[in-house]
DNA sequence: AATGAATGAGCCTTCATTCAT
DNA sequence: TATGAATGAAGGCTCATTCAT
């Protein structure tokens, strides 16, 4: 009964439903709890989100959206490529991102008998790893980069980025160790795909 | 009330167990489904798993098993650790394989409560991460590989596997690409971690 | 989708509860039982009772309550404590009392592994048990029961009212019979513990 | 396949009831238990008895004719009726029969549907009754009790053993005290039908 | 806009019973 | 006689979704 902006409600849950994500990941997370951590009731929750499946492709959209500015804002700047990556990959990680690529698999698993659900999701995520493709390919262009098989390289490289995200959760949760990892993961990377300075015009090929 | 082998009917529900999680991930796959694609009734599976996880477990507890024998084997051949690691994790791909590291996440989410099913996970988990991180340390021994710290690159090596496996099923499935990326994603991960040849002497620090 | 007063929902249920467990007992009757002839769905009564046994707690606990009103109603009025205990027996046989006792020995052993059940299980009874204690202590104190140590009368006591509102479920029920037998078996413990007249100073031990 | 005497299995088998129905109740106790305490295949069961409601009715029978040999050997004797109500009570509370009354009412319960299982646990049960209602009519008889209507009589008095012996389950189980109480309510009991000594002649209802 | 009671489909699990061997 | 694998009918419970208010 209370008024308040609607948008506002909104937002407030989509924030809750981050929290409940993290807390028990995508499956698990009831619209119940979400509704709980909102402060709205269940049926609220249906007059902002026709279903459960779009409060986290909501999430997930504007995740990418905030993310895919920066990339634009930054995109034709004067540094090396693999900043660009690093600094597009640290702002991925801000919340709601830590889990939400691993979230998004989850999600996927969940809803695969949901056509559109799917599609949507795979639209997103798509935006998501264009930003990575034509980084990457930029750095081939400028010869900061090897030449690899474009697909298979971005491919390569977001399942890095999702496997080294999700991969504490078989470990202890919150260890600090991971994100020491997944910066010694994403380090090993770009050492992997660095052209040999000197080595300019030799053409390589590792697959 | 066909009366095979007991034995058999155990594989068969393993077997049926895999084919429905490649279809519908562990989740989503009910004992009904297990049952019906094995040919046994509900109370059947009951029989013979002590519960839903037990499945789970005991699959990819076999396949660990099936993988570390590999391992002992040709740990101590001659021949670079490099080509060591892609002998595993070529054999880690085959059924039930190709999934089940992403399952096993899954797994892990919906059982979360569950402390015992999550220990042994865990158990049978480490016992995986193990043969790559002696493989990775023996790299490091033989100068093969820069010197990196071993937690942080362990766990770097298996979430980027992790990683590279179930990110196809954000695209779609089956894919050929995705078997290739996954090649392209070792030998980029090989790249960044070797030892420059003739560079022998110098300590990197990857992160 | 009626939308009736929900608490006159709860009510309903717990009345459809009464008229189940005379049914069948509590261990056979069902969720759906109690949800059928409440006219609400399964789902429904989970809205209102987190689990099966919380229904029977609810309803055992509301009947001691109105009993222990009336106990603490007359207890110092001016009359033989025999007739006190008449009395609050008498209204212990009103719905759902009839057969409550005998029902909560059920669900005693239907639960016996839900620690927490019992416990409230216990916690109820207790008070009920507790109104039969202190009223055969004032009898004894005022001299008209003879002096037997007063926790083996207490269960002997529970044990016998207990016993013969239960024991008619061996015979036809709803005998018109054993609401007599059970008059007649209060009566017959009364005469064996009343202090005869005239000898009010002799010490008695009955055990 | 061992061949030991058909007989001694099945004895073993009764005896692995009365060793599961004392720990579990008589619902909670499955085939699988008693066949596992028994040493025997839940398949050997069912060759022994041809379903779970025959064992217990097996069991019970068999207290019952014991228990009724007793009593045919003392009826005559030359002692107070009270005593041979003691004798008779004192046997019953021997294996199986500590809990065998109230293992009945839950039997009563869990079979209700079971129309023939009910009838022959009435037969059964009636032959316990008539011991009691023999004696207690004797006692009147001979001018040891008061004159009560039989049928009432023994009624309660067969409720209160019940009650008496089943009550302890919703106290500590086990307890010291429940056995005292038993003799306590059973001297309670018995002091109020005694019909007090020096009035022969007066006519007394106790309703 | 918002509430929360109610629905109904579906899931995991238990267990008495059967039957091929 | 005896085994134990297999069946099938329930049962308790969860949860996304709907809808009267």
């Amino acid at each position: 009964m209370k008024k308040r902006d609607p948008e506002a409600t909104k937002q407030a849950i989509l924030e809750a439903a981050v929290v409940a994500y993290n807390n028990n990941g995508y499956a698990r997370t009831t619209v119940q709890d979400i509704a709980r951590i909102a402060g709205v009731s269940k049926g609220g929750i249906y007059w902002h989100f026709k279903g459960k499946e779009l409060i986290f492709l909501a999430l997930m959209s504007s995740w990418v959206d905030l993310l895919y500015a920066l990339f634009q804002k930054i995109r034709y700047e004067e540094r090396p490529t693999e900043e660009k990556l690093r600094i597009l990959l640290e702002q991925s990680l801000l919340n709601p991102g830590k889990n939400i690529l691993y979230l998004s698999t989850e999600f996927w698993n969940h809803h695969q008998a949901n056509t559109e659900a799917i599609q949507q999701l795979q639209q997103i995520y798509s935006r998501y790893q264009e930003m990575f493709r034509i980084l990457l390919f930029d750095g081939m262009v400028r010869h900061e980069f090897r030449t690899i098989n474009i697909e298979e390289l971005t491919t390569s490289f977001m399942g890095m980025i999702e496997g080294v995200f999700s991969h504490q959760l078989l470990k202890n949760r919150d260890q600090p160790l991971s994100s020491r990892a997944f910066v010694t993961g994403v380090e090993i990377f770009l050492a992997g795909i660095r052209r040999p300075t000197g080595k300019e015009d030799r053409e390589e090929e590792a697959t």
